[in-house]
DNA sequence: GTGACATACCTATGTATCTTAGGTATAAAT
DNA sequence: ATTTATACCTAAGATACATAGGTATGTCAC
């Protein structure tokens, strides 16, 4: 049985964000970078991040640049121009969703 | 093609939550509530909502008495002791992933 | 030096939770 | 009379994950 989690349908979003802040990253250091950040609260597993990071390559919203360190291979994600304006949409989007929950679950009185 | 939505996950939270605060509601009226509570931004879609609504009620975490409007039907669910319970597990999962998400993407510079 | 664990990549299958798309029927509005 | 709203329902399809595997290199404790 999966267990779903809450953040699904966020995660691209995450991903986005995090190579905007962050600048350049690799796959499992992005896993590791959200535990990190989040408390171990969110801990995006490798099934699902790598489909996002190759989806996210194919719509031209992120670059790679193969790294060999040692005899291991390392695949550093660049986000494109493309990919901050996609950023920037699913941003819009979420602060819109996280404004609605806001107002179901902490609704300010309206006289 | 189905249009996912970011409420994913949310809507038994949000049903339970709703059936709390405003008492006793039919399947029907909740669609309508929530949309006017979220000004058009959530529309809980009736294959989702029933469903949803039966699972509650076999759970125990809902309680249903018809009652007939003329010649139709109006299911009128009841948030249980048990649905009280779980609907604030259900919040604080919520509130921390709510916080979290506000910690990606509106971080507090931490010093 | 070997066993366990971390690093680093990957894919295939299963599944929860929806959306879409239908269905039935009554009531109100135009 | 036709359209729209009300009010219930379910089946099939889609999405975005989690689960569970796989390969290989590097590090650390014992």
């Amino acid at each position: 049985m999966s267990q779903p989690s809450l953040y699904r349908g966020n995660l691209t979003a995450i991903v986005l964000q995090l190579l905007e802040t962050d600048g350049r990253m690799y796959g499992y250091e992005i896993t590791q970078k959200v535990k990190d950040k989040t408390n171990g609260s969110l801990q995006i597993k490798e099934g699902a991040l790598y489909p996002i990071l190759h989806k996210l390559e194919a719509e031209n919203f992120l670059t790679v640049e193969v790294e060999k360190v040692g005899k291991r291979i390392r695949k550093y994600y660049k986000i494109t121009e493309a990919g901050e304006k996609e950023r920037i949409s699913q941003l819009a989007a979420l602060k819109e969703y996280m404004a609605t929950m806001e107002q179901l679950f902490n609704p300010k009185l309206s006289y």
